[in-house]
RNA sequence: CGGGGCGUAGCGCAGUCCGGUUAGCGCACUGGUUUUGGGAACCAGGAGUCGGAGGUUCAAAUCCUCUCGCCCCGACCA
């Protein structure tokens, strides 16, 4: 007998977010903690999730012009210390290799030796070391633009790490290149920034708002930076992917030098930006439900997943059949240009339990085939935009050719659900009694899921930001790109102000 | 790094305050029988030395000290 609640994770979002974030993340077995703090195992299942979301973007820099490379995992010491900035922003969080060696320490255990001459950081970003290279590749105007992506792993020795959105070690993808001109360089921050927003959309089924980083919240070294921020379902905003514009801070740092068309030397002028497993928290957090992740169809590891349902050999046989002659129909169906991914889960275990671990592992479809269905030629179809219990009959022939519709429709269904959840929770705010409201919980004891986007006026003074920052612990996420022009009064100060900002609690 | 909570079988927990037979329970796992289209039932099994180290004691999951890790809140951050 089921005895268990409507719901497959326990505690719902609604009882418990972060706990229920942790339980998502079990239930579809995407990734479990490791030995070494902070750092996480990232298993087939979520691992396949970044693999689709590299493949897709990794298309997106190639179509914008970026070819690959790779650069060490360390930088030395004296590299990192060339921006003082940088230094100052990541100086907290490096881990340090300052031994090459182990030898016995004569208890039965080992000890390190061979000190380094030099400590190494291991990368918590790249600029540095890779500006190293820059200055040897880069000589003149014709050199440019230098566009290259790396993908890699780095390491941030976070005081508080969460699976995906914040481990010690994470993989992310970054982009660093150099141009001529200014005009140049910061035309390739928007641009990334719109690959990002264009890929969070289209893919990820995620709504994001672009903008400008306050300088508080600028990366270290960087002139400007801009987000993508997302919201989750308790409200709070995710900064999704960033995008630097470095000025020539980088350049002057290491050196980045060519001759100009006017036969002048001068500093080049040079971008960042990235995206890191971090995404796979956002799809979980933007779209999941009390059942389990949601996956979006364009990044899903399975489209599909088929469960053959039968009593006996027999049985058996003529579905495994029918469902052998349905996989090799679908096998010719193309969705975005790429086959179907499909699963038929053959496990000998019972199918609602079956049926219940593929609802947890958010694949988009599901199918139950047994001899019923083989008799009328069609397929029991549950859907993961939709209820569990909501599933549908329908014709072999029908669903085979629909099958790409159907994933696009889910993949619309669950971003227009994100987008109106932004919306909804999104609002303007002119009043400061009122904003102070609209981000404190009713009950304090146990804060429910409260808040949103506040699109509020502010004066452009980091005392202001820093004061609302203390009280509500609410920052101000992006000054967005597509704000108008408008007057207005500050939201903590009451001064003067021409432009609303987007201010939220954050990740 | 500061405050709070917690480490007992793969997972979730009881037992700890008031030390004392072979350390329990649910789920999961293995085998069997009956089942099977919304998370099956019964029977029989396997698995833990109680996060780690040290101490007190005739006796420690339980008391003391140190230490490691996890979770929540705060400061820091993709």
């Amino acid at each position: 007998m089921a005895k268990k609640g409507k719901q497959a994770i326990s505690p719902t979002r609604e009882e418990n977010y972060p706990s229920w974030y942790q339980q998502v993340i079990r239930a579809a077995d995407l990734a479990e903690s490791s030995d070494i703090r902070g750092c996480m195992v990232i298993k087939p299942w979520g691992y396949s999730i970044w693999e689709n979301i590299q493949k897709n973007l990794d298309e997106m820099f190639k179509e914008t012009g970026h070819v690959n490379a790779y650069f060490p995992l360390f930088i030395p010491k004296s590299f990192f210390e060339k921006e003082a900035e940088h230094v100052e922003g990541f100086a907290k969080e490096c881990a340090v290799v300052t031994h090459s060696r182990l030898e016995d320490d004569g208890n039965g255990g080992l000890k390190p030796a061979g000190k380094l001459t030099e400590e190494l950081i291991v990368r918590p970003t790249s600029e540095t070391i890779i500006g190293a290279s820059f200055s040897k590749w880069v000589a003149s105007y014709r050199d440019l633009p230098l566009l290259i992506n790396q993908w890699a792993n780095v390491v941030r020795w976070e005081l508080r790490t969460r699976l995906f959105l914040r481990t010690t070690e994470f993989l992310w993808q970054e982009g660093h290149t150099v141009h001529e001109t200014r005009a140049e360089a910061e035309e390739e921050t928007y641009r990334m920034l719109d690959v990002y927003a264009e890929f969070a959309e289209k893919f990820l089924a995620m709504p994001v708002i672009k903008g400008e980083k306050t300088e508080s919240e600028r990366f270290p070294g960087a002139i400007q930076t801009f987000s993508i921020e997302a919201m989750m379902q308790d409200k709070i905003a995710l900064q999704s992917g960033t995008s630097h514009f470095l000025g020539q801070n980088f350049s002057i740092a290491s050196k980045i030098k060519f001759q100009n068309r006017e036969g002048v030397e001068e500093f080049a002028w040079t971008t960042s930006w990235g995206v890191s497993t971090r995404l796979i928290g956002a799809v979980i957090m933007a779209h999941g439900d009390d059942n389990g992740i949601v996956l979006p169809p364009r990044i899903t590891p399975a489209h599909l997943v088929i469960i053959p349902i039968y009593r006996n050999e027999e049985d058996q046989k003529k579905v495994l059949e029918y469902i052998d002659f349905l996989v090799s129909e679908i096998n010719q169906k193309r969705y975005h240009e790429e086959r179907i991914r499909l699963k038929v889960d053959k496990r000998d275990i019972s199918g609602g339990e079956k049926i219940w671990e593929w609802i947890k592992k958010g694949a988009p479809v599901r199918l139950e085939i047994g001899p019923r269905d083989i008799e009328k030629d069609s397929v029991f179809m549950g859907r993961r935009d939709l209820e569990p219990s909501e599933k549908t009959s329908i014709s072999r022939k029908e669903f085979v050719d629909n099958l790409p519709d159907i994933l696009d429709e889910i993949q619309k269904n669950i971003y227009d659900k994100a987008a109106g959840f932004l919306k909804a929770n999104t609002i303007n705010i002119d009043d400061r009694e009122e904003f102070y409201q609209f981000f404190t919980p009713k009950n304090k004891e146990n804060p429910e899921i409260h808040g949103g986007f506040a699109h509020s006026h502010w004066c452009g003074n980091s005392e202001c930001e820093e004061i609302i920052k203390n009280d509500l612990k609410v920052t101000i996420r992006c000054i967005p790109s597509e704000a108008k022009e408008e007057d207005g009064k500050c939201i903590c100060c009451g001064k003067t102000s021409r432009k609303r900002v987007i201010f939220a609690k954050s990740y």
